[in-house]
DNA sequence: GCACATCGTGCTCAGATGAGCAGCATCCTC
DNA sequence: GAGGATGCTGCTCATCTGAGCACGATGTGC
């Protein structure tokens, strides 16, 4: 397109967009005819020289999610706008409010969801409407009783999302690590403990997040890891955990020893859920968010624009 | 508008801007009538929640253009649209741009331009295109002979213009401003300068900026002025100048005693002129363009989106 | 309980738009 | 300079879209 062009096609978007004018008025006031308006029009879209944007809470990129299906292999993606967002917080409950959005209008409805548990999963838990679907039963899939503040989120989330979809809550009574080898041992050998983790291989869909390896982790919030310890890990290459399990950029455990004490289910068979929703949000988890879905720990991925186009540009 | 509407608004939109889907597909996928897509989207559109910018250097609003011909009654506007401007530098040289283009445009192209001089001349001197009009001649409207730096920018300005247009420029042999009265009276009387403000008041269209009253000024650049005395003119209540002449937020001459020593057209034969284009952009001028539009100094304004929006909240 | 106003819905119809096509100018190759 | 390739232009036609209208549902006041 040479420069003439270039500019008749921003005056003539001028009165298109902005003016309403038809485009056969925009032929005459620019003495063309409607049909080289027409492509002008075509062209200053071609170009990018056309931005629309969708201000709203709720607003989804259909063309982000679309690539990330098709280039990153998703089942399917979630994309949530960032049009207009102010502040960290705003776009991780957009992007929970997107994850309730989803799981609403999954089909079949699961008849049993594997949770894990988190800052994340909690907003989720509280933006779903009650009544979102009727007779689901939650299972934790990670040990989750928190050591230190905030104690009950764990099991206030799935509790939550169960008794808001009409069904039943199976929690994980264990700590998600456990300090030594043998009383992991000794707790998955427990009857209950063990009939938990069954069913939680068995659900139907699992929904989780993932957590950045740096202080801000649950787990040192919980207790289960000091700051030390996570530091040692980003060391070892840690960009992060999912269900308390750290992993490197290729979702390789980054520390076997310490992932042989967490417990709740392992990352090959979250691998081998076929429907494994993944809700990860903002900056500081580009990193694990790349991992989760290289290594392909989820089928689904609720995230929000920038994470996404981090993804796809990687 | 419900909840439900307004979600479903926003489903549709993303389908319909992002995936160009026709109204008809979308009613499908949605499960509504092609109508009910439509007044969803008519509606998304009327609450704003559909945004779409024109990207380009020399993009425009025609919108606020109208706003301002018709809420200042201006004879005609020109903004330019701040869309992707990183820097005051990208805004000043858009603005210029628009300034030259809409220059080039003018008919019945004026035989005759009066022009001040400064940065924003300058840049658009430096804008317009070889022989964007042929036989145009240029006058200076106030005294342009610059004390301390950039030697000669006024009158490279002046017959930078001239040239571009195969016409010739007529300098005004004086200094800006004078130090004694005496002096200005005996330069007025001088026959050429008298000859040459005599030209300046027969032009057929004017062409000029405004300065802000702040120690950035070009009369301070140019020894005109010390910082002080800017200082003073603020406490007076200047808040820009205008071919020198420093006015309060009416356009009212702040200090007349000055004024009375500044060599070039007044105010008011600027005010009775019948094509006067004030070229006026940045954060920092905001109140000089009021005061400018206020007080009818121009009858058309080339300006930027911010400080357009600026003249109509006020 | 009934008449009335209001609103949302699905329709008709005309105007606006995009796809595809033939004609023409321009440019390149030989 | 002839022939051919390329690309732009203005057209026809089918489709898409918005305005306006009639109908029925819902809500309101007497």
């Amino acid at each position: 397109m040479d420069e003439i062009d270039e500019l008749l096609s921003i005056r003539a978007a001028e009165l298109y967009y902005e003016e309403n004018k038809t485009q056969d008025e925009i032929g005459q006031a620019l003495r063309l005819t409607r049909w080289k308006v027409g492509r002008l029009l075509a062209q200053a879209k071609q170009q990018g020289f056309i931005r629309i944007e969708i201000l709203h809470p709720r607003a989804r990129r259909l063309p982000i999610e679309r690539r990330l299906r098709d280039e990153r292999g998703l089942t399917d993606a979630v994309v949530v706008s960032s049009a207009g967002v102010a502040s960290a917080e705003e776009l991780q409950a957009r992007t929970a409010q997107a994850a309730a959005d989803y799981l609403t209008s999954l089909r079949p409805v699961p008849r049993t969801l594997g949770v894990s548990w988190g800052r994340t999963l909690f907003e989720i838990s509280q933006h779903l409407r009650n009544g979102w679907a009727s007779g689901v039963n939650v299972v934790q899939i990670n040990g989750g009783v928190s050591l230190n503040r905030r104690p009950g989120t764990a099991a206030a989330t799935a509790v939550g999302i169960a008794q808001k979809a009409g069904g039943s809550a199976t929690l994980l009574p264990s700590p998600a690590i456990l300090e030594r080898l043998e009383t992991k041992h000794a707790i998955e050998a427990d009857r209950v403990v063990a009939g938990v983790i069954d069913l939680a291989r068995s659900a139907d869909a699992y929904l989780f997040s993932a957590g950045a390896a740096d202080h801000t982790s649950v787990h040192v919030e919980s207790g289960y890891l000091s700051e030390g310890d996570v530091d040692l890990l980003v060391q070892k290459g840690a960009v992060g955990d999912v269900v308390g399990r750290y992993i490197d950029s290729d979702g390789n455990i980054v520390d076997p020893a310490l992932d042989a004490r967490t417990v709740g289910l392992t990352l090959d068979e979250l691998r081998a859920a076929s429907l494994g929703v993944a809700v990860i949000a903002g900056r500081a988890k580009h990193a694990v968010a790349d991992a989760v879905v290289r290594s392909g720990l989820c089928s689904v991925l609720v995230t929000d624009e920038a994470t996404a186009l981090h993804l796809l540009d990687g």
